[in-house]
DNA sequence: CCTATCATGTAATCCGTTACATGATTAT
DNA sequence: ATAATCATGTAACGGATTACATGATAGG
């Protein structure tokens, strides 16, 4: 019961997922991400197994391991931890995210846009269109439950979307420029 | 000349600070950052006292303190600091960003979007009420070699009008939802 | 058989966050 | 004078990145 209260991101990850998913191996928690929120919020598989082991530290998770073979560790979420991740799940902390974007940075310091923005333009297209199948793929299944999910991809449609915008304009104008 | 390579954006700001406003003290790159990229890639200034020194053992930045009064350090950019700096510029490291937004998470993972939409829309659009601000300040002042700063508030104008659509949307459809 | 790839984990390093702290100015 | 804010720095802790490593499984 030794509960530091300084929960990241990344606990919460762990946390939702447990809940969604039940007991898994810190494997399974890397394919859970892997195939879902870990196309917003990455977590390098590592982190899959220290964090754990912290939220089990802090009661949050309760840690066994499989009777025979490997004997792996599995987690699973402890009530403390439902109660932990729907209080986060509940407040409006309004931290506003920021951009953070290493081509960004690059262009306000004078890069130029030709160097950068194709190879840009055509990363942020092919998210794009993975987004978009996820998404019709979600929508066709009906999930139920899968709401966030789906609010998730629309997100991140739309600000593939910009990107993919801003990019290509940046790539023709310089290409223009250049043709000139 | 222990040059390690492995520079992090943060080393990258202070270099793009220093090119473009010559010798400074971390009070003064504090400053830099606050008035401009910072918007979009905020350092907290202990980061602008250490992230100098480590250049300095680089060799990419010079240090010399302030001859009378407080003896503040100063640090100008070096030659192989351009250097370094101008072949980041140049390079294509097409590394995409992730849009690691607390609020997207809360939303995959179930939250209620009433909870945290009213907050984050208001939060969005006074920001992006401030880029429009700066966008046109920096226009109407036709300064050459802002042309980095303008493209980059283009983006964040952007990408501020996707966040506040998305959460206005997700409050309207809340409060109707309520309201019923 | 051999070699990729998947599966599963550990270790080291370090940047970044978060306090803590105190000297100067300015305002009231 | 005294409070408040600006200016200027240091210290500690810990999460995240990155690399290292090795056992299974499947494909050729």
């Amino acid at each position: 019961m030794s509960s530091d209260q300084t929960l990241t991101p990344t606990s919460y990850i762990v946390l939702g997922l447990l809940a969604n998913a039940g007991a898994s191996t810190p494997y399974a928690l890397k394919q859970g991400v892997a195939g879902s929120i870990g196309h917003f919020w990455s977590v390098p598989h590592s982190q899959l197994y220290a964090e754990p082991e912290r939220l089990a530290r802090a009661g949050l998770v309760s840690e066994e391991r499989e009777p025979g073979g490997r004997r792996r560790r599995v987690y699973a979420i402890t009530d403390r931890g439902r109660e932990a991740l729907a209080s986060w799940l509940a407040t409006d902390d309004v931290r506003l995210p920021e951009l953070r974007d290493a081509g960004l940075l690059k262009l306000f310091f004078g890069a130029e846009p030709g160097a950068i923005a194709p190879q840009l333009a055509a990363g942020h297209r092919e998210r794009l269109e993975l987004y978009r199948s996820l998404h019709e793929g979600l929508q066709r299944m009906g999930e139920p439950a899968a709401g966030g999910a789906l609010l998730t991809l629309e997100a991140g449609i739309a600000h593939a979307e910009v990107w993919v915008a801003f990019w290509e304009r940046l790539a023709g104008e310089d290409q223009a420029g250049d043709a000139r």
